[in-house]
DNA sequence: CGGGGGTTTGAGTCCGTTCAAAATACGTGG
DNA sequence: CCACGTATTTTGAACGGACTCAAACCCCCG
C-alpha cells in the first residue's frame, strides 16, 4: 500500500450549521445563548468520519472536545502489553474526548468510527470561554463523566458476575432503544452497529465465544441472527436470559 | 442477636480539627483559605469507624461528602441479582461518595470501612457553599472522578487480558505504595488491607482461586504470605508476573 | 473470478469454578 | 487467659465454560 491510499485515515471536512443541527436540544450544548451558539459556531470543525476511521488516539495530546452529530463512535483502550478491548460505544449526542480535557492529561483510550459518522471539533481554547461564562455546562461535563463511571463500574460487575451468553443478551437489551424498530407485527428488530469481533471485544471475550454464544440463542429461540440484524421474537425471554444466568 | 448488639452498626462521634488534619496539604481540601477552613471546620463530623461498619450505602441519599482520614474503605457495588464486588480501596485523603453529590443522585455503590478508620463528613449544603466560593475545589472533584474512570477501565482491560494470577501480582504492586515497608535487610513487606475474600472479590474471583494462586506464587519463590502479610524478595519478579503472563 | 478479512464450526485443552471437607484463625464468653 | 464456637482460609477432586488452534466457509471488494 502506498502512501496515498484510496482509504484515507483523514476526515472529510464538511459544513455544517450549529443553528440547524439536531441534536441541539438533547446534547450537552443546550442552554447556551444564542451569542454563545454563534461563537461555537465559528469556529467548530465538522467532519465526515468514514467506518474504521480513527477521531483520536490513545497517547494523543488532548486539543478540545468531540461531539457525535451522527452515526456510532467506539471507544477502546490497550493495555501495555498490546491487548485492545471496546470499553463502550458513543451514540449520537454524546460528547467525546472530555476526559482528557477536563483532566488535562493525554487521552487515555482511542476513539474510532464504527460507522459512517458525522462529528465536531471544539478547539480546547473556545470550550474553556465558553465554561467561563457558562457554569452550567462544566456540571454537564461531569454528568456524563459521572455516567461513564457508573456504566463502566457495571461493566465490571458484568463481566465478573455473569456468563458470555448472559453479557450477550444484556448487550441486545441495551442496544434496542437506539437500534431498534418495531415491525408491522409487533416483532422487535435491531441492527447492530457492531461487527463480531467488537461484540467480543466490548464483552471481553473470543470472537468463537460470540459466534457459538449466537447459535445457542438463536437454537433456543431467543434471537434470530441474519449479518448485522437480530430479531427479537419475544423480548420477556431475552430479559429472562439476563434475569436467570445463575444466583 | 437483639437489637441492643454489642458489635453496633453506627461509627463512634469524636471531636477533630480541620487545621490539625495532617491531611490538608495532599487532601482535595487543600488550597482553602483559613476563612473557609472555619466554616468547613464547624459544621463537619468525624467519626470512629470499625472495620466492617458502613459509611454509606448503595440507594442511599446523598447527605454529603466523606473524607478518609486515617483507615482504608471498601467501594462496592451490588447488581440486581445480588452478585456484589469490591471496585476499589480508598486510602487516607481520598474524597468518598462525591459521585452522588456530583450527579445529584443516590449512591450507587457502598462504602464501608475495612479497618479502623477515621472519617469526616462534610453537609451537602457547606460543600455546595464552599464550591461557589472555590470554584477550583470542584476541578478538584473532577479530577477524582476521572481519575476514578480511568482506573476502572483498566481494572476492565486488566479483567479481560490478564490471568488471576497476573492480576493478584498486579494488585500487590499497586499496594505496595501505600501498605509496604522496607526492612533493615532490604526486602518488600506488605501489610495487606484485605481479607482473601475481598482480595477475591476485588480481582473478579473465587477465595478458592486466591488461594490456589497464592500457594502458586509461593511455589515460585515471587511472594511469602503469611496471615495479611506479603514477604516479597525480589520486585522484579513479581513485576515479570505481570509483564509476562501471556501476549 | 480470485484474494482476503471476518465469521463459523470442530476438537481438544486449560483455567477457573463448584462442591465438599479439613484446617486454621478469630472473637467471644467463661 | 484459656476454651469454645464460628467464620474464614486452605486443600482436594471433579466439572465445565471459555479458550486455543485449526480448518472451512462466506461475503465483500477489487
Amino acid at each position: 500500500m502506498s502512501l496515498t491510499t484510496r482509504r484515507s485515515r483523514i476526515p472529510t471536512r464538511v459544513k455544517a450549521e450549529c443553528f440547524a443541527c439536531q441534536n441541539r436540544e438533547r446534547s450537552a450544548w443546550c442552554g447556551l445563548s444564542t451569542l454563545d451558539l454563534d461563537l461555537l459556531n465559528r469556529q467548530k470543525q465538522t467532519s465526515l468520519y468514514r467506518a474504521g476511521q480513527p477521531v483520536y488516539q490513545q497517547g494523543d495530546e488532548c486539543r478540545g472536545l468531540f461531539v457525535v452529530e451522527a452515526g456510532t463512535v467506539a471507544v477502546r483502550k490497550t493495555d501495555s502489553q498490546g491487548h485492545t478491548m471496546l470499553l463502550r460505544l458513543c451514540h449520537v449526542g454524546d460528547v467525546l474526548g472530555y476526559r482528557a480535557f477536563l483532566a488535562g492529561q493525554r487521552h487515555a483510550t482511542s476513539a474510532e468510527a464504527l460507522a459512517e459518522s458525522r462529528i465536531c471539533f471544539f478547539e480546547q481554547r473556545a470550550v474553556q470561554d465558553m465554561l467561563k461564562q457558562n457554569p452550567e455546562l462544566g456540571l454537564r461535563f461531569v454528568r456524563q463523566l459521572d455516567h461513564d463511571l457508573e456504566s463502566t463500574e457495571q461493566g465490571l460487575l458484568r463481566t465478573a458476575a455473569l456468563p458470555i451468553r448472559a453479557r450477550l443478551a444484556h448487550m441486545l437489551l441495551t442496544l434496542k432503544d437506539r437500534y431498534g424498530s418495531v415491525d408491522e407485527e409487533g416483532t422487535l428488530s435491531l441492527l447492530l452497529p457492531l461487527s463480531r469481533q467488537d461484540i467480543a471485544s466490548l464483552l471481553a471475550a473470543r470472537p468463537e465465544t460470540i459466534a457459538r454464544c449466537i447459535h445457542e440463542l438463536e437454537s433456543d429461540g431467543v434471537v434470530r441472527f441474519a449479518g448485522r440484524s437480530a430479531i427479537i421474537p419475544d423480548l420477556d425471554l431475552l430479559l429472562d436470559e439476563v434475569e436467570f444466568s445463575d444466583g
